[in-house]
DNA sequence: AGAGATAATATGTAGCTACATAATAATTTG
DNA sequence: CAAATTATTATGTAGCTACATATTATCTCT
């Protein structure tokens, strides 16, 4: 055997996650140095340290220079999400998208909306709702505000033929997102947009975004009846 | 200015990004090789590359091996979110954690529970459900299915001094999680839990993991009233 | 024209050297 | 002894070379 062994950085982050798995590294225990395991394990610090970036940004290690590397000690469960855009959501669900759209006016904004804006209250924005249907039935419900300053060129597009959601997202990157979910209980005119009764139980996702320090748009968006949000890792 | 100027990786990435913010680049769109980019920045190749492993990271860009790196076509909206140990919740919130088990038995799983859990039904797991305060008012109820074949410790653990969920993290590290968002109308049981009244709208967390092909635990965590996830990027 | 095979290419990586830097440990000072 | 300063160190990185590999383009054959 003249030929070098390489050994790849996901080897080695597999070996490494694998002692932790097999509880060898338990929360909050060191591991050993790159260049040690780099020794012991036969490749170079380099590898190793691909290899602990990715273990790091999955939340199970912990680096410190100089303090070196810990499994995490109170370990979380950390997953992403992906929000895509609702019709391709509901095209990739297999299901014929539909859209209305049932209001738009442009207005100041209410006392709540700015401050979840961080936008002044007189700061001119476009107020919509519109309802996104799957096989013709209501799937979700959005109640969207839109900073006219921030994002002008809105104001002259057909709502009826393209979704603020799907407008924005084409055409608005942003830098900052607050995401929120929680459960809330259907008034009357929810009930009626989303053919189902008042205080049924409803999954809400509030989403708010930004460029640099000019708010763009904030929304809530409400699941019809059984609607849920998954992930997994 | 003899002393080449080195550029750092956060730098090319901000800069590769600011022409995406400000629309050069749109869903779509192809960005330069990734040589040519070095060349028209100053850097190395390797240091676009590692700007480019970030942006593909966070999901702005997607990159094929020939194909190119284009931003991506249509954008989602991308966040992760940790979920600690519920005592660390609490206590992150500056209030006192409370736990309270309300049940725990040896039983077989119903087949709901064996079928979220990809497990047969014979399968013997203990079920324990508890409640977790925050200043002595209910904060997350807990209805939780743990398999004895997978964590048979948990048998001789004293679950009315730590949690099911805490000794958990800390002791079965896992592979796979799954994981839906969801509301839900409270039963009586959950409402008298949970100090509210019956069809009270509430946020649900369930989660699965397994170590393997081997499945951990499953738990539906639900939310007192008022109770949201927030996540940020 | 379409299918299959081959060639080319742009991203992905391993390993190396040299350097940077955050943070920990050790030493010095009052 | 505590606080401030300095030294050390383990991670983080830039840039380079050589190589790997997934995928796109091109060519060949029927």
């Amino acid at each position: 055997m003249t030929t070098p062994q390489r050994h790849s950085w996901k080897d080695i982050r597999d070996r490494i996650h694998a002692r932790i798995l097999d509880r060898t590294y338990r929360p909050g225990d060191k591991l050993p140095h790159d260049e040690d395991m780099a020794q012991t394990l036969g490749c170079s610090r380099s590898t190793v340290q691909r290899a602990m970036q990715d273990l790091s940004e999955s939340g199970l290690v912990e680096r410190r220079r100089k303090g070196g590397t810990h499994v995490r000690p109170e370990p979380v469960a950390r997953v992403t999400i992906e929000i895509p855009i609702i019709r391709k959501e509901v095209e990739d669900l297999g299901q014929r998208h539909g859209y209305q759209l049932l209001s738009r006016a442009a207005l100041p904004p209410p006392a709540e909306i700015a401050t979840r804006m961080e936008l002044s209250a007189h700061v001119p924005c476009l107020h919509v709702r519109a309802l996104h249907l799957a096989q013709d039935r209501p799937y979700l419900y959005e109640d969207r505000w839109i900073n006219l300053q921030t994002a002008a060129e809105i104001d002259s597009v057909d709502l009826c033929t393209i979704s603020a959601n799907e407008w924005l997202v084409l055409n608005m990157p942003y830098t900052r997102c607050e995401l929120r979910f929680f459960a809330l209980a259907a008034d009357a005119d929810l009930a009626k947009a989303l053919h189902t009764s008042p205080n049924t139980a409803l999954f809400a996702i509030e989403r708010t975004t930004w460029i640099d320090t000019q708010p763009i748009t904030t929304v809530r968006t409400i699941g019809a009846p059984g609607y849920q949000l998954s992930a997994s890792t």
